[in-house]
Order: structure tokens, then C-alpha cells, then sequence
DNA sequence: GTCTATATTTGGATAGAC
DNA sequence: GTCTATCCAAATATAGAC
């Protein structure tokens, strides 16, 4: 039992076994997808990154397409639930939308980042059914966001309407990855500071 | 006289004669970017819009990512003459600031809506020389927000990093081409003044 | 589960006739 | 300035041996 707990635990926190070539196709699939896009980035390439030949790749997605598709599955499985747990792990509204903000730079810029800026900026490589389904998906994760602007608006927190401010937001933390250094002499903390800093009219 | 003068205020509205092949290709190239994206968009579907073959199209332009960098090069000419339009029309800071957001979002949507957001998203189809050329000629654009952003700093108006606050605009600004739809029951006017209400503190 | 070999398609680009 | 014809490279995907 103890061990299963483990290994769940290993997977839970995303460091796939070494021989999990599934895993590590997706891994490189995301890395490379995000360094160079997904149409510049060969199946061969794929392959090589996890040292087997092209031909093999296809033992373990159906397509190319399949191998985005599953990178975003499971990207957006990880940020409903990163998204979740703050929403969770704060008292006001207030603290919740910090914690939120922080959640989304921190997906973005922390280990998930590769898948989530795929996620972000990438859908349209998919075909129209593909890019459905990835949308449904991602309502889930913004809802979480919704409740809570609408919560602040109806706390006088803020005076705009919730669908426009989350994707002003929305835009406006994605940008980051294209500018935004992590390690650099701004902190995670400042930077969501200062997206929150704009979020309210007045604060502390 | 007054037919060439006449002749360059038809090329200074963007409205090329019909039987410029090269003003129509970079047309087309525009929508097709902007809707499929560079790398899904073909020279074959590249001259088919404008009625030729795609050997011809090579008569024009010496590669396919030479049309992008066109395209990119004459928008951004465009969008720093906007802009400046936009800065020396206003009178005090906040109004300035009003306007240049009103003038990108403008951009973004209105009739030059294509080429800006290829500008704006997929300058990383461009090889890396290329790529820095367009970065080094978007200075120019970038340096009006900036000038605008540390004059309100200085005024109180806001209490951000300029920098800063100007690349959260920027995605803010950008992304709306994902979800905003000119013609429906939110003007330009209303999107751009929200815009406004998260970036200055107090306002009115 | 991986490799070898290859089918098949598509795309960018060129040369020369008109 | 466009067309015809074509070259060449690269990419996805498959089949079958090991």
C-alpha cells in the first residue's frame, strides 16, 4: 500500500519513471512545441529527444495532432487543480484573487510552464473538433475564475464586469511568458502584486 | 499634379489599385496569416487568392517568409502613425493615454485588424534575424506607450512601472482579438474605457 | 516496444517559354 | 508578369521484421 501511495504520489507530482517513454514524449512534445511551435517542431525531432526513431513514436499517439491534444489534456487537468487549491487556501475575496493570480504566473512560470503556454497560446494548431473539445475543457478552470470576480463585484472590490476583466486578465498574465524572466530581480510575488495593483481600485 | 497627389492619398488609405499584385498578395497574406496562421497557409493558397500560380508569386517576393516580414514591416509603419496620431491629439496625460489605448485596440480591430494581429502573434515564425529586425522597428511604437506611461507616473496617474504596466497592456490589449467581436453590444469606446477604469487609480 | 524501410503527400522554390 | 513543368526536401504515417 505505502509503496502504490509512493509511486501515486511520484506521479501526482509529475516526475514520470525514467522509462515512461509516454511521459517523456509528452515532456518533450511541450518543451519543443513551446520553444519552436508545434508545426516547426518534426516528429522526428519528438522522437529524438527521447532517443527512439520516428517511426516509433507512432506505438504510443495515433498522430502528431493526438500528441498537442494529450499535452493539453493534461496541462489543463493540472491548472484546474493548481487553480482549485487556491481558490481554496484563502479567506476574503480578496486574498482569493491574489492567490489566483499568483496560481496562474506560477503555472506559467514554474515547471508547468512549457504545456501551459501551449495550452495559452497554441489551440488553433489543432483541428476544430480538437480545439472544442480543449475549450470545454478549459471552462471548468475558468469558471473558478468568474465566481470569484463576481463574488469581488458584488463586495464593491471591483466595478467591472467579470467576463471582460478575466480576459483582460487572461491576455495580460499570457503576455508574461513573453517577457517576464523568472529568477530575474522581479519576483513571482512582485509581478502578481502588480497585476493585482491594477485589479483593485483600492488596496490595503 | 493633382492626380499624383490624388494617386498617393489612395496609397496612403491602404486602398492599392486593383492590378497591384503585390499589394493584393500582401493583402491576402495578411487574412490568410491571421486566420490559418503563417506555417498552415501555402503560397499555393497565397496566389490562388489573388488569382495567379504559385511560381508567380516568387516573381513578387523572393521567399514565403519575406511576405511576412512585408506584411509586419508596412503594419508597423502603420501602427506608429496611428499611435502618433493618437498622442499628439490629446491634451492632457490622461486623455493621451485614453486615446493610444483607443487607437491599439482600433488597430486591432478595425480595418487593419489582419496584419496587426500577425504582427502582434506570430512574429516567431520569423527566422532570428528577421525576427530582430521586426523587434527593432516595433521600438519606435513601444517608445510612444512608454514616454505616455512615465509622464502619467510622474503626474500620479498611475503608480506602476512603466515598463511594466505597459507589457501587461499589451497582452491585455492584444488577446482581445481572441474574444472581442467589433459590431456587437460593446462599442470600441466602452472595451477601451474599461481598459482605462484598471489602469488609472482614480478616475474622473 | 523499437527498428528498418518506405509509401505518400505536400510545400517551397526554380527555369524557361510566352 | 504569368504560366508550365518540375525539382527537391521534408514531413506524417504505415508495414512488417526483430
Amino acid at each position: 500500500m505505502s509503496v502504490s501511495a509512493y509511486e501515486l504520489s511520484l506521479q501526482m507530482a509529475r516526475t514520470p519513471r525514467l522509462d515512461d517513454r509516454r511521459e517523456r514524449l509528452l515532456d518533450a512534445a511541450a518543451r519543443l512545441f513551446r520553444e519552436h511551435g508545434y508545426e516547426r517542431t518534426s516528429v522526428r525531432q519528438l522522437a529524438e529527444a527521447v532517443g527512439i526513431l520516428s517511426g516509433s513514436v507512432f506505438h504510443h499517439f495515433s498522430s502528431k495532432e493526438e500528441i498537442l491534444l494529450e499535452v493539453m489534456r493534461s496541462t489543463i487537468e493540472r491548472m484546474i487543480s493548481s487553480l482549485h487549491e487556491a481558490s481554496v487556501s484563502a479567506d476574503t475575496t480578496e486574498a482569493r484573487l491574489f492567490q489566483l493570480i499568483r496560481a496562474e504566473l506560477e503555472l506559467l512560470h514554474g515547471p508547468t510552464r512549457d504545456g501551459v503556454a501551449v495550452t495559452f497560446f497554441q489551440w488553433h494548431s489543432l483541428g476544430p473538433d480538437k480545439q472544442r473539445h480543449i475549450l470545454s475543457m478549459r471552462e471548468e478552470y475558468e469558471n473558478i475564475w468568474l465566481e470569484a470576480l463576481q463574488q469581488a463585484l458584488e463586495q464593491g472590490l471591483i466595478d467591472t464586469d467579470p467576463f471582460v476583466t478575466r480576459r483582460l486578465l487572461t491576455g495580460a498574465n499570457g503576455w508574461t511568458i513573453y517577457w517576464y524572466q523568472a529568477g530575474g530581480s522581479m519576483s513571482l510575488d512582485d509581478l502578481a502584486g502588480q497585476v493585482c495593483h491594477l485589479l483593485f481600485r483600492e488596496r490595503k
